[in-house]
DNA sequence: CTATTGTTCACCCATTTAGTGTACTTTAGG
DNA sequence: CCTAAAGTACACTAAATGGGTGAACAATAG
């Protein structure tokens, strides 16, 4: 039921890059600095952003990261699903083969899951990096 | 960011207890074989419903396991918290020392974080096992 | 050409998850 | 009071996940 430390960091990269003057390119060493997250694992980690469309790399003498679009266009659901994969309150909601009841059709329990995961997205979704700036 | 096994099979064990005649004992094996749990790991999991006062067991002979509430005093929160403990969406939630910039006061995650959780918590306790009955 | 920056893929160790084994305790009924 | 039928406690395990590290590579500014 928590979100993982790759995905912690991953919401403190981002929020670090919104926090640059727009377009400023900023190198991984200055994040894993500033936001205290170990280097080579924040290197690991900032792929997953990018082919998320939130961040833009750029290699080379120079180069580091930015993001992709405005701050207020980027939600912790999208951080967040960029690093773990869809959300999925209950296994079984994304892949009725971790059912043992195999989504028995009328699985009441289910139902009321995929309820709450729905609210839960949905406020993953209203909070974005624009409020958080200061 | 998903419930774990024991947490699925302890919701569907009480919704069956919760259908069953008001003060009927049921046994583990009745639950293990109709929601397909494994029978020695539901008898593992019932302790911690126990402990939380949502479940009583009765040994020996002719015993079983009953809902100690009535089913619209049992929340999915309740039983959630039960299985897991408390819910941390993010585990710096709960403790600092989780925190690698340890619970810096003003991280704008952690409170934006600490929002979400909030409202998880309200929807997982808005839904209790009396609407589930049918 | 070279130093600097990010990328990729493979690996590693500790913890958690999802269970199983074995021995024990309680209790109804004969 | 014996015994079979229930739940309890504690230890153990195989597999997956989490949180990282290593080493070689690729791109690019100067």
């Amino acid at each position: 039921m928590t979100i993982n430390q790759a995905t912690d960091y991953a919401l403190r990269a981002v929020l670090y890059l919104a926090r640059q003057p727009q377009g400023e390119v900023t190198e991984a060493q200055a994040i894993s600095g500033q936001e205290v997250i170990p280097m080579r694992f924040l290197l690991k980690i900032m792929p997953s952003l990018i082919k998320a469309g939130i961040v833009k790399s750029f290699r080379g003498v120079g180069g580091g990261y930015a993001l992709a679009k405005a701050p207020g266009e980027v939600s912790f659901l999208d951080v967040v699903e960029a690093v773990e994969g869809p959300i999925a309150l209950n296994r079984c909601l994304n892949d009725y083969a971790f059912c043992s009841k195999k989504g028995a059709p009328n699985c009441q329990i289910h139902q009321a899951l995929a309820d709450v995961q729905a609210k839960l997205k949905a406020e993953l979704q209203g909070h974005n990096f624009a409020e958080l700036i200061n």
